[in-house]
DNA sequence: GAGCGATTATACGTAATCCGCATAACCACG
DNA sequence: CGTGGTTATGCGGATTACGTATAATCGCTC
């Protein structure tokens, strides 16, 4: 079109002539109608070739755009890290690394997500997360990401405040025995229950559930109003609410492993930095 | 990515699993970086590969649809058709036409502006345009459109109200050659000034020109105040603002051809009863 | 531990595609 | 009626792309 001429386009396009004949055609053909009246002044566009131009320019830009974010991100220049992360693990495992973390990139975005570890699973497998810190229930996830430990922490007992157990110094996990057990819903924790199953299994007896909840502190409230208990990595040790106590089992074999997941594929200069602040943070906490 | 297996994704693709393979290996080489991790179990996504159906999705969508509105297109199943006119002639030529129009086509969305002869030809150059409604200065637009005269129609001239020969009852074109002319500007109305030029020399002398304008209004102000003179086809005949006095020329050689000018190409149906609704009209007034 | 079933990667021959050169056909203009 | 411009077409060669057959690997089961 803005050579009027497929002589002089076919040179700058770096073919010959009859190719560019022969393409066009081809397009022609595939529509099914002409895009230029030939003629021996030259080519002139029909309606039809300015329809075109006007409907695939952007079309055209917005693939350019999209394949240069692309080979950026291949090349490992990531302009975003998408992180999910569990709301009340934030305070000891995240945000002393955002700070250290924008020093280091400053070009490049953190997106935080507070989800629970269900919802970040399902946003890694939709490709909408980068990285994702959970719990071991990340082992749910099986092959499909990286996974890393990233510390390996103590385990609370969730005690109403008037229970017995709640009057005493220390205490151990086959104190429990005889408790009725509250676990969070499969979708929301997967794999919680089944870390506590085997964690009483080590201490010799076999847990009896007596709830499911859909957030920690829905579990809180259940267990002051039930009198049942909970097991919950340690992080939560000052969170304590009124009617609830918390205290550290002494179980040696009992922890909690925090774990991070990450997308499969190669590693991002940006990404690993923020995987080394993140492990730092844990190791020294 | 949804099948997990080259072999599926293949036998879904109808291609065989070497051929999906290699052609893998192609993008993923010009990425820079794998799409997929491979192992016996299968092929896992890479947080390259979410990136890239999240970003080129949209762009195929985009592309898909320009393609079905094209191929609609050039089988004459036109959506819309957008028409530029001057003002002026509107009311006698396009305004009955419009709704005769939306009763044979109610799906066909029918596009009206206003513009100067100029802006009508740039549009068209453009692809903004399909049909446009102008003078025979669209002779001016060479080959670029197909051009088809719709009705020839008589000369006015304009002239000052206390002008000696707006007295009269009839006036002959060689009675304005001493009078000074104005015409307006090229950009605006091209041709317009070769067209006056062409009459006067059928008339036997050559205009003398006194001025440029922009618009009717601005050559009714100027023909009052400073006394000259112009030519208008007659459907201004009924616009005379005070001052201003319109004549109708007796000379037979003096006409307009009303004109329409066409996008090259292929005449969908919609378009071609437009244009003949708009033949019709202006042949029966 | 051997074997089976599944996976992806590679080798190779063939078929199809694509390109450029040469040339034909056409047109406007002088 | 040639001449310089245009686009279209025939043809040979090089490249590409595909499918079949096969290799290499891994996990699972017996």
């Amino acid at each position: 079109m803005e050579e009027g001429s497929l002589n002089r386009a076919a040179a700058r396009l770096r073919v010959s002539q009859p190719t560019l004949t022969r393409q066009l055609q081809a397009i022609e053909q595939e529509l099914g109608a002409p895009l230029f009246e030939r003629g021996s002044h030259g080519v002139l566009p029909t309606g039809l070739a300015h329809h075109l131009r006007e409907s695939m320019t952007p079309v055209i830009g917005a693939y350019d755009r999209a394949w240069a974010e692309l080979t950026a991100h291949a090349h490992g220049r990531q302009s975003q890290i998408r992180v999910g992360y569990l709301g009340l693990s934030a305070a000891r495992f995240l945000t002393p690394v955002v700070g250290q973390f924008r020093e280091i990139h400053p070009d490049v975005r953190l997106w935080l997500f507070d989800q629970t570890p269900g919802e970040q699973l399902q946003a890694l497998r939709k490709g909408d997360l980068d990285l994702a810190l959970i719990g071991q229930e990340g082992a749910m996830a099986g092959d499909d990401f990286y996974q890393q430990r990233v510390a390996r922490i103590g385990v609370i007992a969730v005690l109403a405040a008037g229970h017995p157990l709640a009057e005493k110094d220390t205490i151990s996990l086959s104190e429990l025995s005889t408790e009725g057990f509250i676990v969070p819903a499969e979708s929301a924790v997967p794999g919680r229950k089944l870390w506590i199953q085997q964690l009483c299994r080590k201490a010799g007896f076999s847990p009896q559930w007596v709830g499911e909840t859909d957030s920690v502190t829905d579990t809180f409230a259940r267990i002051a109003a039930e009198q049942a208990v909970s097991l919950l990595p340690d992080y939560l040790l000052q969170t304590a609410p009124p009617g609830i106590t918390l205290m550290r089992l002494s179980d040696r074999c009992a922890f909690w492993d925090f774990t991070l997941l990450r997308q499969r594929g190669r590693l991002a200069p940006a990404c690993r930095d923020l995987i080394r602040l993140i492990a730092e943070t844990a190791k020294a906490s």
